[in-house]
DNA sequence: AAAAACTATTGATGTACATCAACGGTTTTG
DNA sequence: CAAAACCGTTGATGTACATCAATAGTTTTT
């Protein structure tokens, strides 16, 4: 039931058989649908969320009404309001499925106490939290010095199995520019 | 010698004094005129930094050999090049100071002893982290969706007392914005 | 104390990209 | 299976901001 998760973290860090029991005792597992809502602005994140099927995107909208997509999550990656996760408050974010997906969820108060009783876990997600700091960084300066098509071929580059499963004008947000000049900037620099 | 780090950490976790003794023990302090280099482009960073006094700035130099600041660090904060410190890797980023400025240095391998010890002060940084993470992750939001004028706005709202101690091109650094713009939409808003 | 370097401002001009709009093709839905 | 929703493309137009350039005030350097 949770095998996709288990075998995550045991490909990360060396746990116990014991460890393993403490884990699942407090995983519960969430399918959701294809368009089917995680989380939605307004309301208070309380988990932590492993996807081990499907896809989903995380999204904020602006004061004009315009999506800007934060983050794809596929298999083997996690999701979540981390602000709202922090301070109790409600959320800025919509979490939806973008595939059938199935979720690992994980309690607030169940994590810390796995983090306390895991050391290995506690520095493991330390160290996801440096990896994401350093890709976050990056994209701010991205953000403020590629071009739109510079953006785009460090995307492909980095994720080059999403563009396949999301269509492209949720790239495009992602990316922070037009569907319109995503578009362009695709068909021109094909021309070889 | 080391007592801005020493208070700055006993106000945010509890510590005993043998602890404090392990803490000190592999502090490390370097004095920085303004214009000095903590770190350049190029050099393996290898260190975890606390600014204990003064004020230095962290930024990268892009193809066009155009400067970003990605921080500004005073009091109480840290720097670093965490992709150079993670991997290894000749670092993307530089650290200058922009006032005479103390620093507080711990070698990475004494550092990640001090987490292991000090399980109070592992999480302590990963909750540092995490927030690093939420900010960052609002940094990518507004640069995508904020106006010049709104980013400013923003800045001295969060950093209140930065600005008077930078030029002000270096805030549309941080910002990515011209420092024209910058300009600008100072003196149009002002307009009251 | 003079020279050099740095800084903020303002105006003129350029440009990458957004926006608006229309279209045909595809997928989803009732 | 027809209607509706969604999707990517292309063209015309608009705009926020960058770039270039000149200037004057300030700070730093020697």
């Amino acid at each position: 039931m949770f095998d996709n998760f288990i075998n995550y973290l045991q490909s990360k860090i060396t746990v116990t058989d014991e460890e393993i029991e403490m884990v699942k005792a407090v995983c519960r597992l969430k399918k959701l649908r294809r368009k089917q809502y995680l989380l939605q602005e307004g309301d208070v994140w309380r988990y932590n969320a492993f996807v081990s099927k499907g896809l989903v995107r995380t999204y904020r909208v602006d004061d004009k009404g315009q999506e800007h997509i934060f983050q794809f999550s596929p298999e083997d990656w996690w999701a979540g309001d981390r602000y709202s996760y922090l301070n109790d408050t409600p959320a800025q974010f919509n979490i939806e499925a973008l595939e059938d997906s199935e979720i690992v969820l994980i309690a607030k108060g169940d994590y810390e106490n796995l983090l306390e009783a895991i050391p290995a876990y506690n520095t493991f997600v330390r160290m996801l939290l440096e990896r994401s700091f350093v890709r976050l960084q990056n994209r701010v300066y991205m953000g403020n010095s590629y071009t739109a098509e510079e953006k785009y071929n460090d995307f492909i580059k980095a994720y080059p199995d999403i563009p396949s499963r999301v269509p492209q004008h949720m790239i495009a947000s992602y990316l922070g520019v037009s569907p319109e000049t995503l578009s362009r900037v695709r068909n021109h620099s094909v021309k070889k």
